[in-house]
DNA sequence: GTTACTATACCGACTGGTCGGTACAGTAAC
DNA sequence: GTTACTGTACCGACCAGTCGGTATAGTAAC
């Protein structure tokens, strides 16, 4: 047989990129490959034809995780906005907004620590998050405030890896508190300092 | 051959879970019981006499963890201190704290992670956070400021999954101005709302 | 406009290795 | 004699990766 359904080979590759995602996210990375091909209705040997490994699959799962969450801070980049601490409020909101994307930015989060078993994949994280790293840093705010900003972005998107589902409103007046601190890191730096 | 060294029953066993979270947590789950048993100078065997199957393994090891920061936090509760937050200053210590166990708490972070891919281990995970959350919620202080507190010391303890390797004065700051915060909470609600 | 051929995009049966778990006989410490 | 193992041998399941086959689209000579 060919090609059964009117889908596109890009179209198949997508869905096993997100079939995997779905399957290792749930099941680790012991999932199948047979596994996520059937889930993408597609066999086992079309999956093969795409991606020649696991490894392989895995890798480009998690690059592609990681150009779609740059994707996101940079959608978020507010043109009007020429302030210090732009790149950072982009990176708080791309971590805290409740778009509807925004429950595959962060599941993305719990997925990515999944694949990082595979060292290559580690590897890539790391570096890019130095590289993040370094663009927030160069982003023109204190470090001290900067420090509290993004701690306190990765505490919000790292907790569904705990099972827990923050509340949103609570969530919301968050990011805005946050982003509003960094238009005011002064603020911060003023908190008075007992004993 | 028996008893070879002067070892203790229990010692093995602490070995053991010891073996399987350094395993693990560098391996993924898919670590081998025979790699995990000789690594606690153990043979598979052993292995098996102190934890019938690896599922049961991997779920004392989990219960192991989060019984550990539990003891931890509770470890860091001010005896002299009968302010409402106390709990979770408690928490902000046990996560941002550098004491020598800190690499300890951190890395069982990025570990537990890891085992939440055996569904009971899952269950387990999100029983804990929530009764955790309950008890940081019961503790006085008001929820806005509290998410803010959780969200930087989660944060910051989540670090370690992205390979990072965050400066210790930056969080030694980031925790003493944490602690203000619960000490002082109206500073945080005072924050000038601008536009 | 049919024939011939090629490239692409798969299917699914099979294989070879890995790993969890079992079984058991022996053995040293307590 | 019980506890706490060692060491070996083995079974069965599961699974990544291979491979031969197949359907379809495109191309191009005739």
């Amino acid at each position: 047989m060919g090609r059964t359904a009117g889908r596109s080979p890009e179209d198949t590759r997508r869905a096993l990129l997100d079939a995997a995602g779905e399957a290792i996210r749930t099941r680790g990375v012991n999932a199948t490959l047979d596994e996520i091909a059937r889930h993408a209705g597609v066999s086992k040997g079309g999956l093969i034809y795409h991606f020649a490994s696991k490894d392989e699959l895995i890798l480009e799962l998690a690059r592609d995780l990681l150009a779609s969450f740059r994707a996101q801070v940079e959608g978020r980049l507010d043109p009007a906005d020429t302030e210090p601490g732009r790149y950072t409020r982009a990176y708080v909101r791309a971590l805290l907004a409740p778009a509807a994307d925004e429950v595959a930015v962060r599941k993305a989060m719990a997925l990515i620590t999944q694949l990082t078993t595979v060292p290559a994949v580690a590897e890539l994280v790391d570096a890019d998050t130095r590289q993040l790293n370094a663009e927030l840093h160069a982003d023109g705010l204190p470090p001290d405030v900067l420090t509290l900003v993004i701690a306190a972005a990765d505490g919000v998107s790292s907790a569904p890896l705990w099972g827990e589902t923050v509340d949103r409103p609570a969530i919301r007046q968050l990011e805005r508190r946050l982003i509003q601190l960094t238009r005011q890191p002064a603020w911060w730096q003023q908190l008075p300092w007992e004993e």
